[in-house]
DNA sequence: AATTTCATGCAACAAATGTTTCATGGTCGA
DNA sequence: TCGACCATGAAACATTTGTTGCATGAAATT
């Protein structure tokens, strides 16, 4: 008897499939088409939906080499397992040397980064845009590298509504501004692993105050997203390089941005252009010369 | 209060998480950390793993609004079937108007900038990196909007040089900064259309101290690219908006730092993990809880 | 200080699970 | 045609499942 390499429970399944009594042929079709409700609803709840008996399920595991159902199921379960490496990190590139050594790193760095923004889910972004729509003040407040999401959101925030947001701790310590949060106001915290006990104390103080909290984070699990309103998810590690990735962040805080200030509507506009000729007048930027 | 959209039953358990007992909070990021446990194995199981009591589970399915675990666990496999045809990125396209007008800019916008980042040359951000790791300092100067790239860049550089790396104007007025710059260092200034006068005096000074002057901008005509040793381009109006993208100078910055690194050897790798000691050692980041 | 409330572990419960046994009916070979 | 064999459905089985009641102890309230 050849044993035909087990790469997976479900080839095998396919691989025995012929071979096998109609009914359990009925049965393996189903389990092999329907896979993922096989590894989370019950035998019988199967059974009844493939209108077959119950008992076929257990034939089937045996029938090919299994020794029952529960542990076919065991085994359906591990092979659908999300990998928790991240997909696209499989491309170790460990050339480390060679003349383009720098150039190949620099390269697959941009690719996985470009790959990695469509990925970004664009409709909590829009709906987080709709509560800083209607926010009496926004607060933003993001460490160590992620101060830089921080302050470009500030930034561009400010320039069509200047009065109203503001970087936590920007005029003093923390500790003053997160008593200041109110309800009806907003609270943004960006972080990623490994998670600053700062933006932390941020995303509770907001929570416990019930302003309306958004994390920009790179994990549903990650601490200042816990109790938060909106989740903007961002990948910080698909990149390789020895630091974490922060243009998924950017491009959320740019975007929720672009966002807000499209609700803000002509009032936004006005805004910006009043910041914008007051800048001018000042003559901050070089004039476009000919 | 607003009802904040329930859109999966993962975010409103995140959302009631900070509210529960501390027990049940446990089991509650326990459950969101390991959700597809959570849809396959038995309830039993996940407590003997998370080290709880098995009724904690069905106490947290309730506790947010389940008639028990056996709901939650119903609900958190739908949310994870993988069938689901794709949920908003039907792409309707139907822009500019309709409910979907601001999801569809998003999705625009950051396609648009993902588009972007391939096409940022790296051969000069390489040669870049080699006269960053050649300079006995490096100035970073960035102003508006592009101080937050100059923010990270300082940032990510002084993990592995802290001496040798500071934003021009930190401490001080930036006049003092700009009689400081000596040959055989390095300066960088980040800026885009409308260029500031702020960033062009920089790039001046540089260029007249004799300091190697590396340029991130969107176009070789910038006038703080004159005179430059090295440009860095990327594509600022590349993505739709009210305001210049910002991601590409982020990813040139981010890769700029990772060449820097790795020339840097592990000379820079035992500074890196120095700087990380020091930061650990006062507890700047949440320990990974177990 | 007394009392109420609540969180939490333990143990018992009914329901549901996967498995096995048994009876039936069909098919193939002698 | 008869008997051996096997596929198949139904029912009975022991386990395991999710749930709930109860006792304990801590915290908040009066």
């Amino acid at each position: 008897m050849v044993e035909p390499a087990k790469s997976s429970p479900l080839s095998e399944l396919r691989i025995a499939l012929p071979s096998l009594p109609m009914r359990l042929q009925e049965v393996g079709r189903f389990v092999a088409a329907n896979d993922y409700d096989a590894t989370t609803r019950s035998m019988r709840d199967l059974a009844a939906e493939a209108g077959a008996d119950p008992a076929a399920f257990t034939r089937l595991a045996k029938a090919i080499g299994y020794s029952g159902w529960e542990e076919l199921r065991a085994a359906l379960t591990e092979a659908r397992r999300p990998s928790q490496t991240a997909p696209f990190s499989g491309r170790a590139k460990c050339r480390r040397h060679g003349p383009n050594a720098d150039v190949a790193l620099i390269t697959d760095k941009l690719e996985a980064e470009a790959a990695g923004l469509p990925r970004i889910p664009a409709q909590p972004i829009a709906e987080a845009a709709r509560a800083l729509h209607d926010a009496k003040r926004i607060w933003i407040a993001g460490y160590r590298s992620c101060r830089s999401v921080a302050e470009l959101l500030n930034y561009e925030l400010r320039l069509f509504r200047p009065e109203q947001v503001q970087i936590v701790g920007a005029s003093g310590p923390d500790d003053l501004d997160l008593g200041a949060f109110r309800p009806g106001e907003a609270v943004i915290v960006i972080g990623f692993l490994p998670y600053t006990h700062a933006s932390v104390r941020v995303a509770q103080a907001a929570y416990h105050a019930g302003a309306t909290l958004i994390a920009i984070a790179d994990s549903v699990t990650a601490p200042m997203a816990e109790g938060a309103d909106h989740v903007l998810l961002f990948e910080a590690a698909s990149s390789p390089g020895f630091f974490p990735s922060l243009t998924g962040a950017i491009a959320i805080a740019q975007s929720l941005a672009a966002v807000t200030f499209a609700l803000g509507g002509t009032a936004a506009k006005k805004r910006l252009e009043n910041t914008e000729a007051r800048l001018a007048a000042v003559s901050t930027y070089v004039s476009e010369k000919g």
